[in-house]
DNA sequence: CTGTTAGCGCATTCAA
DNA sequence: TTGAATGCGCTAACAG
C-alpha cells in the first residue's frame, strides 16, 4: 500500500491542496459541498496527514518530552501515570527521556532544545539549575518543573516542610520522645525542607531533635539500611523508640536492618516513611503521601497551556502531603 | 535567541548548504579545510539540525513507539527499563503509548501507522490480531512483538510451558500432592501455556491436576484474592497444601486471603507466583522469573535492525524463565 | 570537491 | 470560496 498524500486527496476530490488543507484544519472558508467531497476522498483513500510534514509547516511536533531520573522508581511511575492520564485528553504524544547521570541530562536537554523534538518539556525531580532553565527561556521552549522549584518557571511541588512536621508531631503524640530522623542528602531541597519540618515539629511539642539521632544519607534503600545499622550499633539506652525516614525506600532499608537484628516494627521501633510508594502499602508502612499522580496531571495541564498560549505566565503551585497511618507505628 | 538554520551556517562558513549538509552527515566528499570551517561555524552559531526537517527529508522520525497496556504495572516497567537501556546505545527517542482498552489501542495504532510518528513499533503483551499485524506489514512499518507471538512478525516471548512445569515439579518434589493452580484468563496464550505446563508437570511426577483445585480468573491481585477465598471456603480436608498462581499479583492476592483467615505462608500453604515483579522480592515470594528487562533490550535490538535494514527478516526468539526460590515454599 | 536545485508533505499566504 | 505559489529546514541528486 502506497502512502497517500494531500495531493492524492486533492486529485480525487478534484480540488486544490489548499482546500484539502482547509478541510483538515476545520477552516470556515470552505463550502459545505466541497467539504463533503473532500471528506469523502479522505475516507475513501484512508488518508491521514503526515505528522512530520505538518510539524515542519506548523513548527510543532505534537508531542511533549518528559525527563525523569530513573523512571523505574515507583515515585516516577506514579507521576508518569498522571502524565499519561492527562495526555489522553489533549492530543499529544509522550516522549520519554530517562536521565541517570549528569552527562545524559546534558545530552538530552541539548537534543530537545536544539533539535526541537518536542513542543514542551516536563522535568520531574531534576533539580534544574538556573542556567539550564535560562536556556529553555532563551530558546522559547515551554518548561514545567515537577517536584522542583525555580524562579521564573512554572513549578509544581509539594510542601515538604509540613509533611515532615506532621509526621514528627504524630510520633510525639503517640508518646515517642527519642525519635531518629534518617534524612537524604542535604543537597536536595527536599531534604532541607524536611529537616526544617522535623525541627519545627519537635519545637511545636516543646522538644528538640537529638543530634545523635539525626543521620544523613541518600534517599535509597541501601542508605536507609546503613543509617539504621549505625543506630543499632549504639548501646540500647541510646536507641530511639521511633524512626522517621525521609523516603519510603530508606524506611524499607531501615526495616530490613531492624528485622535482621531480630527486632520488630512496630513493637520495638515505630517507623514512618515518606512518599507513599506502592510498596509502602504492602509493607503496611505508615508514611507521608505525596500526590504523585496529581503532580503529573497538573504538570501536563500547565505545560499544555503554555504551549498553546505561547505566553509565559509562570504558575507556581504547592500541593500538600498527607499522613497515611498504617501498622508500622 | 533566534533559531539558526543550515543557511546561517552556510553563510557564516561561506559555503553552500549542500556542503554543510555533507559535513553534518559525515560525507567523505568534503575537503578537510572546508570541513574545518563548517564545523567552526556550527560551533560558533551553536547550530543543531532541526529534527522534523531532517525527518521529512529522510522519511525518518528518529524515534520508536512502544505500546504497553497499563505501563504502571511492574512487569512493563521492567520491560521498559530494558528498552531504555538499549535505546541509550542507538540514538532513538522513545515515544510511549499507553493502552488501557480496545478503543485506545485502535486509536493509537491508527495514529502511529498513518501519521508516521515513529520509525518502528514495539508492542508489549498486546495480543495483536493477525489483522493488526497485517496493517503494519502493508504500510511497511517495522513491528516487533514482545511477550506475544504471531506468524510473520518478529516476536520475542517466554516459554510459559516450561516455567509452569518447573514450578509444579518443584512443589511436588517438596512433598506436596494437593496443589491448587490459580490461573489467569484462558483467552490469553500465557494462561493456556501455563495450564499445559502445570498438567505436564503433574504427569511427569505420576500425578494429576485435581479439577477442584483448578481455578480460573484474571492475572490481578483481586482475582487471586477471590480464587483463594473460594478454596478456603471448602472444608479443610479439601484444602490444598500448596498454591501455584499464574502471576505474582494473583499470588499476592491469595496471600492476603490466606493471612486474613489467620493462616500463614509457608506454614499452612506453600505459595508460588509467576513473573518475579519487584514486590515478590520484598514479600519473599517464590516465583517464576520472567526475563523482563532482557525482553525489552532484545526487542529494541531487533526492531532497530529492522528499521535500518529495511528488510523484514522475521526473528522469533524464545526465552527461558527461571524459578526463584524464596521463603514462601 | 562544491554550489544549486528539487523534493519531503503540509499550512498559508495571495490572487482570482 | 478556491487554486496556485511559497516556505518550513533538510537531504540528495545533479551539475560544474
Amino acid at each position: 500500500m502506497k502512502k497517500v498524500t494531500i495531493y492524492d486527496v486533492a486529485e480525487w476530490a478534484d480540488v486544490g491542496i489548499g482546500t484539502v488543507s482547509r478541510v483538515l484544519n476545520n477552516s470556515e472558508r470552505v463550502s459545505d459541498k466541497t467539504r463533503e467531497k473532500v471528506l469523502e476522498a479522505i475516507k475513501e483513500l484512508n488518508y491521514q496527514p503526515n505528522a512530520m510534514a505538518r510539524g515542519l509547516a506548523l513548527q510543532k511536533t505534537g508531542s511533549i518530552g518528559v525527563i525523569v531520573p530513573c523512571f523505574t522508581h515507583h515515585f516516577f511511575v506514579e507521576v508518569l501515570k498522571g502524565v499519561q492520564e492527562e495526555l489522553q485528553q489533549i492530543d499529544l504524544d509522550l516522549v520519554l527521556f530517562n536521565v541517570e547521570n549528569k552527562e545524559q541530562k546534558d545530552k538530552h536537554i541539548d537534543r530537545i532544545l536544539k533539535e526541537r523534538r518536542v513542543d514542551g518539556v516536563l522535568a520531574i525531580t531534576l533539580s534544574m539549575t538556573k542556567k539550564e532553565v535560562k536556556r529553555f527561556k532563551d530558546l522559547n521552549l515551554p518548561l514545567v518543573l515537577v517536584n522542583d522549584l525555580q524562579d521564573e518557571v512554572s513549578s509544581i511541588f509539594v510542601n515538604d516542610f509540613s509533611g515532615a512536621k506532621e509526621a514528627i508531631e504524630y510520633l510525639i503524640d503517640l508518646g515517642h520522645k527519642k525519635i531518629a530522623f534518617l534524612n537524604g542528602s542535604l543537597r536536595s531541597k527536599q531534604a532541607k525542607e524536611r529537616l526544617r519540618g522535623v525541627k519545627a515539629g519537635f519545637k511545636a511539642k516543646g522538644l528538640k531533635l537529638d543530634e545523635n539521632l539525626y543521620k544523613e544519607g541518600q534517599f535509597t534503600e541501601e542508605s536507609g539500611y546503613k543509617l539504621m545499622e549505625q543506630l543499632l550499633k549504639e548501646t540500647k539506652d541510646r536507641w530511639p523508640s521511633a524512626v522517621f525516614a525521609a523516603s519510603d525506600n530508606q524506611a524499607i532499608g531501615a526495616l530490613q536492618a531492624i528485622e535482621e537484628s531480630g527486632l520488630k516494627v512496630p513493637e520495638d521501633f515505630a517507623l514512618i516513611g515518606y512518599d507513599n510508594i506502592e510498596l509502602a502499602r504492602y509493607l503496611k508502612l505508615t508514611t507521608v503521601s505525596q500526590p504523585m499522580t496529581k503532580m503529573g496531571r497538573l504538570g501536563v495541564e500547565i505545560l499544555a497551556k503554555e504551549i498553546n498560549s505561547k505566553q509565559l505566565e509562570v504558575v507556581q503551585k504547592e500541593l500538600e502531603p498527607e499522613l497515611i497511618i498504617r501498622r508500622s507505628c
